[in-house]
DNA sequence: GCATCGGATTTTTTT
DNA sequence: AATCCGATGC
């Protein structure tokens, strides 16, 4: 078999496990994604399953992408029909075909964290709440985790009387949610766990379906979750589950790494792989890796291996502040690049804050080098393209009604909080959403309202009429120019374009999210918006961007770098504060620290401050607890020195391109040459070629090198990316 | 209805 | 330090 060929024994093992319920436990580095995607592509090529018999719940939608692309690749076009997803896209997709069992209809919007505290906000004001007292955030997380343990309003267990506030405000979020005609994120899994719970007849049809289910970093799956897997696995009884206990960072969300154990339970029979053998790091990474996980109780020994060898040392690096840090972070990059260790793709800077990242971007601007950031939040929560997402929204579902309070006055219509009011009221009177009575009051014979007889009233029913045209594009238009009308009819651009640089660039968010919804020109305004309201940090990464990412540990998670830098690893940052108190929370922190390591292929360098500015106040920081525990012998030697002086002395240099400093680097080492006549090199674009001759110029080599049916090509090496092979 | 000012508050992690 | 919120004044 073709599919197996390049799986070791135990990958083999996991890949062919027979039918019924399957935990493969996979240490990080062990090919796990690889085992997914094969044991996908065996099923459908070898057991003759149907694609759509098959279901694959991946973390991302970008994990997702890459897994079809595989399976595809090992199988040819087979894959027409397989389910696969995120769990929250999956289940939103479903939910929309089975609308007609749910309190929302198949347009619903889903609602995103900034709306959902908003809504949070808005029912604690409405039960006259001391906002102080119960933070919105806060309230809010409550009601998340309610959910994400299935407990509907009227479930909620009240033991305090905090509890019985949250209970109160829980069942006014969800009713003011489903007068909306929106989901939030969890309600996505809870309603899909209550849909196949409680409806027989739609379990069985999606039971008997999905023959197979396949289920990538399993052990930050949640109860909800955890359940519409179980129910979904009833008829078959075919769940191929994968993860790692010590990789589960996202309790907080929910997620319980003991459904690894449940799982054993609830699938007596289940057969249990282990994937032991890592093919990423160097031992020295994982030696590192072992030091940390190891002083974590609770948890199955594991014995991380590579064949790769020990490979070099742990660097550890001490700044005086966080500014000196951010230098230390791009000095450190300019060096590897300079000694031509790697390139700049090859580098991921880890944190545990976002706000961690600004000074290190800074540190890169300056230097005039490039970067990548890992955060949807960064474009999808500008107020520009939340302001257009709102009218899309809206014109897909009227009832929404908190995007069409962020709208009806963005530009301003001079429809003030009083105006709104009033139309919100008019429309409790009717029994209709604001929306709708918006529209009704565009119509050609508006309801003689007293209220709107006004010059205010004027203006809403102009604003009506707007909304009921771009409803009208919608039923025949793709989203691209439903979005060029809304920005013409509301005359946008002069709007936000105020002639400030800011201004410009706001405009260039609303170029950027055109062209993202040009990408929907068939699926339609609905998929569009489901998939921006899904989209997972890691989905924002451009992968063919070679140059540096700047990413949280928890978006580190299931990538792999050659050269990783974790910053801040301090006592109070990593572990953080806010776990100090909770043992729990204690042992993720760790989790999280061994995460990032693990992302390690080739080196690993750690960074801390000794001091830091919050809120405004200097004050000192302690390194890390964790250092004690990384055995001196996996450290590099100048680990610990402070190294104050390579900043103060200038050797950061200041305006050098990446391109510039690569050429410079490569032409460092070109005092002798590295190719030779004769050797075989690829090259990115002409392929295979040989090597005819190589001279030394200008301290960097040129080639005369033949490509297969291209012909001779004069290069310079340090310029044309060339690999040498066999 | 909108702009401005001063005081409070902020830093976990994300679908 | 930077942002958010509410009160105040126009």
């Amino acid at each position: 078999m073709d599919i197996l060929k390049s799986l070791n024994p135990q990958q083999v093992r996991a890949v062919t496990a027979k039918p019924g319920p399957t935990l493969v436990l996979a240490g990080p580095g062990s090919g796990k994604t690889r085992v997914l995607t094969h044991r996908a592509a065996y099923l459908i090529g070898e057991l003759k399953a149907r694609p759509f018999q098959v279901m694959a719940v991946t973390f991302t939608n970008k994990a997702a992408t890459e897994m079809g692309n595989r399976i595809t690749d090992l199988l040819g076009q087979r894959t027409q029909g397989l389910t696969l997803g995120t769990f929250h896209a999956t289940c939103a997709r479903i939910l929309r075909m089975e609308a007609e069992h749910l309190p929302v209809n198949a347009n619903y919007v889903i609602f995103d964290a900034d709306d959902q505290v908003k809504i949070v906000k808005q029912v604690i004001r409405d039960l006259n709440l001391d906002e102080k007292r119960f933070r919105p955030q806060s309230v809010h997380a409550a009601i998340s985790a309610a959910k994400n343990e299935l407990y509907l309003p009227e479930d909620f267990p009240i033991q305090t009387y905090r509890d019985e506030v949250v209970a109160r405000v829980y069942q006014d979020y969800q009713k003011t949610l489903l007068l909306s005609n929106a989901l939030d994120f969890d309600d996505l899994l809870l309603w899909m766990a209550i849909l196949l719970s409680d409806r027989k007849a739609v379990r069985d049809k999606y039971a008997r379906r999905y023959q197979y289910i396949l289920v990538d970093e399993f052990q930050d799956t949640n109860m909800a979750q955890y359940t519409l897997l179980k129910q979904l696995a009833s008829y078959h009884q075919n769940l191929f589950v994968v993860g790692d206990s010590d990789q589960s960072i996202y309790r907080w969300r929910g997620a319980d790494y003991r459904n690894v154990l449940r799982f054993e339970e609830d699938f007596p029979g289940a057969e249990v792989i282990l994937l032991e053998q890592n093919y990423r790091s160097t031992q020295n990474i994982l030696d590192t890796a072992m030091a940390i996980i190891d002083r974590n109780t609770n948890r199955k020994p594991k014995k991380l291996f590579t064949e790769r060898g020990a490979g070099e040392k742990i660097s550890i690096r001490e700044a005086y502040d966080e500014r000196e840090q951010a230098a230390l972070v791009v000095e450190t990059i300019i060096q590897q690049i300079s000694e031509r260790k790697a390139s700049p793709g090859d580098f991921a800077v880890m944190y545990r804050t976002n706000s961690q990242s600004r000074l290190v971007e800074e540190a890169f601007l300056s230097a005039n080098l490039s970067y990548k950031l890992v955060g949807a939040q960064r474009f999808y929560g500008r107020r520009e393209v939340k302001d257009l997402i709102a009218y899309l929204r809206l014109v897909a579902n009227p009832e929404d009604g908190f995007s069409l309070a962020r709208v009806i006055n963005t530009p301003s219509r001079y429809i003030g909080t009083k105006t709104f009011a009033e139309l919100i009221t008019v429309a409790g009177q009717q029994q209709i959403s604001p929306g709708e009575l918006l529209l009704h009051l565009a119509g050609e014979e508006p309801p003689e309202l007293d209220s709107f007889s006004t010059p205010a009233g004027k203006r809403l029913a102009a604003f009506g009429r707007l909304l009921e045209k771009w409803r009208n594009a919608y039923q025949t238009l793709p989203p691209v120019e439903i979005l060029d009308q809304i920005l013409a009819d509301t005359d946008y651009r002069t709007y936000i374009e105020d002639g400030t640089e800011d201004g410009y660039e706001r405009w260039d968010n609303v170029v950027e999210l055109r062209r993202l919804a040009s990408e929907y020109q068939t699926v339609g305004l609905l998929a569009f918006l489901e998939d921006v309201a899904l989209v997972s940090d890691q989905d924002t990464l451009d992968p063919s961007l070679e140059v540096p990412t700047l990413l949280t540990l928890h978006a580190a998670k299931g990538l792999e770098f050659k050269q990783v830098l974790i910053i801040g690893v301090n006592e109070g940052i990593l572990p953080h504060q806010r776990s100090f108190d909770d043992p729990e929370a204690m042992e993720e922190e760790r989790r999280l620290f061994y995460v990032g390591i693990t992302r390690a292929k080739d080196n690993l360098h750690l960074f801390h401050s000794l001091n830091r500015y919050t809120f405004g106040y200097f004050e000192p920081l302690e390194a890390s607890r964790y250092y004690r525990d990384i055995p001196l012998d996996l450290r590099a030697e100048d680990s610990f020195q402070p190294v104050h002086q390579l900043v103060d002395s200038g050797r950061l240099r200041i305006g050098r391109p990446w391109k510039e400093l690569q050429r410079e680097s490569a032409s460092k080492i070109a005092r002798e040459n590295t190719f030779h006549p004769g050797e075989k090199v690829i090259h990115p674009k002409w392929g295979e070629g040989l090597v005819l001759n190589s001279s030394l110029q200008d301290d960097d080599e040129i080639l005369d090198i033949f490509f297969e049916g291209v012909g001779k090509k004069k290069l310079i090496a340090s310029l044309s990316n060339l690999k040498k092979i066999g």
